[in-house]
Formats: C-alpha cells, structure tokens, sequence
DNA sequence: CCATGTGTGCCTATTTTAGTTACATAAACG
DNA sequence: CGTTTATGTAACTAAAATAGGCACACATGG
C-alpha cells in the first residue's frame, strides 16, 4: 500500500504542534525527510479538502482550517486517495458463467462492509488525538 | 489496490458451486476471465494456507479443504496478502524532529485499529455465503 | 524590487500488478 | 508403458502505481 495516508497525517500532527505558527512546506519535508515538492502536493489536496489552509509569500505557510480535534483520519484519507477504495474487483468476469456473472455484484456488497468498518474506526482518531500521543510520548522520552 | 482478493474469492465461490467435482486451472480461469498460470499462482498460496487441495492429472483440479463455511474472507485476505498491511508508514521520518521521531509509533496504533477492523468485518463472511449469495443472484435473474 | 514560499507541470526511477509462455512433474487410463 | 490431462513454478513482458525531484510561474510581505 501506499504511504501518502501516513505522510498526509504527519503533516497535518506537525502543524498542529507548531502553535498556530504557519508551516513551509521545507520545514514539514525536514520532520518527514523527504522532497517539499511532494509535501505541496499533499497539502493542495489537503486544502482542497477543506482541512488546510495555505499563505503564499513570506512568512506564508500551512495552517489547519478548523481546530484538529475537528478532523479525523478518515477525513484525511477521503482528502488524499481518489476513489477511496482498499480493494478493487476483477474487470471482466465472464457474463456465460453463472458465478461470472454474478460474483462482483455480491462481492462488492462484502468488501463495503468491510471498507465501511475500516472507516468507522478512521473516524474515531483525530488529529488532536495524534498530536496529544506524540506529546505523550515526547514526555516519557524525555523522562526516561 | 490489487484484485487478488477478489479473484481468490472468486476462485473459491466457483469451486464451492461445483458440488464436490475437482474444478480445473483452466475451467476456473474462464469464469475469472484471465490466464490459467494466474489461477495456479493464487491456487498454489490458498492451498499453502490451507483453503485448497490439488489433485494432479486426469480428472484432477482444486477442491475446497474445509466446508465452505469454515472459510472466511479474512482466511482468504491472509492467504494471498504477504503481510495483509492496509496502509504503510513512511520510511524514515527525522529523527532528529520531535514529531518525526515518534509519529510511525503513534499512527501504527491507531492504523491497526482500523486494520483490526476490516478484518474482522472480513471474517464474518464465508464462502458459503458467497456462494448463497450468488445462488440467490441467479434465481432473481431467472424470475425477471 | 527582492526575498520567500506556494502551486503545479513535467520528468525519472522503482516497485507492484497483471498477464503470458514454457516446461518439469505427477496422476489416471487405455 | 506411454499418452493424456493437469498442476506447480520459473522466467519474461507490459502496464500502472508510487515516490521523488526539477523548474518555474505566481503570490505576498517588506
């Protein structure tokens, strides 16, 4: 599977630890070690979704366009993967054969439930929740 | 994502609507509508996992090893995925950054919980049911 | 105007996925 | 015993997804 839920999510856990200060997207690539170009073109669909805001210019940078406690995992993976699918059907059964036929219509039925758990349990984290663990964990590191 | 879940599934509804009768690579591989090798490949990991048996030559072919109703889709999801992981981490986070050092820990946790929940959504269906469902799919067809 | 930073088009490399050919091996059957 | 049927798997190709990167037009603040 792809990383870009888990990129998307950093990004978004990093902005809420910098205090309402913006965040460039070459201070967010630094924290996550990769190119700022890709980090832009997370956090365009991030805004495109509505959970982030950018400011060109100096002094410009990311911020969350509502309070992290208002946005969960799910709303992220919705921003970030395009049909929101975790597993695909086969393209062309045969129509002759009576399983052929029929297979994807049930099968689909199944796997929604499935996705649809998969989401339910994405809904239950926020972004608040994760920067609240990763300070947790700041904590007992800085403790042991 | 891939189709191989649900050509497995596929493959293990279509043996299951063959009352007892070994099924072949390349009678199966009609029905899915793709290469007999390609069957072979995902019948040889179910078999690994314990959801098939083969027999070779004359008269021979792929049986269930279990009742179907003692295979569920999470059987089938383990057998073919190599390490079942949804959603994968990104590699190498800054260590040197407070979130980027504790992120990967943090969101493993919440993503196997959702994980946790997809699979056991998936458990709770069987090949029986699949095969009740598409059984049920074609008696609609024949009444329309 | 100049420095800073976003948004995005375009490119490359790597990996995953699907599909195909080929062949050694095994079992059944005359 | 040899022919036929069928599996298991290696090797290969083609296409798509993924990650990463460069370049530059555009926006903003000083």
């Amino acid at each position: 599977m792809n990383t870009r839920l888990a990129v998307a999510t950093h990004i978004l856990t990093f902005i809420q630890t910098q205090a309402g200060e913006p965040s460039t997207s070459e201070l967010i690539a630094s924290s996550v070690n990769t190119n700022p170009a890709l980090i832009r073109r997370l956090l365009s669909q991030l805004a495109r979704a509505g959970l982030t805001t950018s400011r060109m210019g100096s002094g410009g940078g990311a911020l969350l366009a509502r309070p992290a406690d208002q946005i969960t995992l799910l709303d992220v993976y919705n921003a970030i993967d395009d049909d929101g699918e975790v597993f695909a059907l086969h393209d062309q059964p045969n129509p002759r054969c009576p399983v052929g036929r029929n297979i994807n219509g049930v099968l689909k039925a199944r796997i929604a439930a499935a996705e649809k758990a998969l989401r339910d349990q994405l809904a239950r984290t926020t972004i608040a929740d994760m920067a609240d663990d990763v300070a947790a964990q700041i904590r007992l590191a800085g403790n042991g």
